[in-house]
DNA sequence: ACACGCTCCTGAACGC
DNA sequence: TGCGTTCAGGAGCGTG
């Protein structure tokens, strides 16, 4: 499933490609995903042409004139550009959005999405700023505000465990499941420790594991499962070596023990008993 | 303010 | 073979 790293991707990806682009047209296939899909899409897409592409969180941003479009891939959702050649729609392709590239070849842009957890909205550029959806937002993990004292600040005096913290959006964004297990894991922090347990050593250490394990991700081209495809259709796993992701039984790659799955705020966790403390 | 559990959804994987 | 059950999970929301 799409986590930050995957988003930078798809951001990127859609970035080359579609900067500069002119909306022909855009229809919805559905009337809702997670939340309502606004209504008459093409009339207010239509015409208009993309400025940029920004990740917010695990949102996709694309900025067109007058209008951006707020776009979120939730556990399935998968954006490509297709060509217009042997184009057909498929089952769970919610948008399509029929683009007019700069150099005047002309795409599909598609959101597939088979478990609808994603959103698709709009939004004008005044009210992106106070959007509802990212009124509780916590701190980006690659901005300057993210440092081990923000970290120290948001573990300190917190009972719930370090897993589940780390993955709370309203306190930082981006962290997913399988990145919050691989930033414990080469942490050495065992999941359910409170995270007011954590020492100021420790928290150091998370801080620098969860930006590294998520650079480390995106220099990888994202990590993914197997419903998920890169911005340009490629299908496929993306080379991200998981330590404890998905391992469970499996022997530890620092010290052969069993990787151990437990299953924490209604999530698999998965974690080397012996590596983490 | 915080902790926790429920919910949305579909397809894959699994058990009988 | 085929049906039923379980699981995967981001994040908003309601409850205590």
């Amino acid at each position: 499933m799409p986590e930050l790293p995957e988003v930078e991707t798809v951001c990127r990806g859609l970035a080359q490609s579609l900067i500069g682009a002119k909306v022909i047209s855009a229809e919805a296939y559905a009337p809702k995903l997670r939340i309502e899909i606004p209504q008459n899409l093409n009339s207010k897409l239509k015409n208009k042409t993309i400025k940029s592409i920004n990740r917010k969180a695990k949102y996709i941003l694309i900025e067109l004139e007058e209008i951006i479009i707020i776009a979120h891939l939730g556990m399935s959702g998968r954006m490509t550009i297709q060509d217009h050649e042997n184009f057909s729609r498929k089952k769970h392709d919610h948008i399509v959005i029929d683009l007019k590239l700069k150099a005047g070849e002309k795409k599909y842009l598609v959101l597939n999405d088979p478990r609808r957890f994603g959103i698709f909205t709009l939004s004008s550029h005044e009210d992106i700023n106070k959007h509802k959806l990212f009124s509780k937002l916590g701190i980006e993990p690659f901005s300057e505000e993210f440092t081990w004292q923000a970290l120290e600040k948001i573990c300190s005096k917190r009972t719930k465990n370090i897993k589940g913290t780390i993955m709370d959006s309203s306190l930082i964004v981006g962290v997913g499941n399988i990145y919050a297990c691989e930033s414990l894991f080469k942490s050495g922090i065992h999941p359910e420790r409170p995270a007011e347990s954590l020492s100021k050593k420790e928290i150091k250490k998370l801080h620098k594991e969860i930006i590294e394990t998520l650079e480390e991700a995106i220099a990888a081209g994202g990590s993914t499962l197997k419903d998920y495809s890169k911005a340009n259709g490629e299908s496929g796993y993306f080379q991200f070596n998981f330590k404890v992701y998905g391992k469970e039984s499996q022997p530890c790659q620092v010290c052969n023990s069993k990787i151990l799955r437990i299953v924490q705020n209604n999530r698999s966790t998965f974690y080397c008993k012996k590596c983490q403390k």
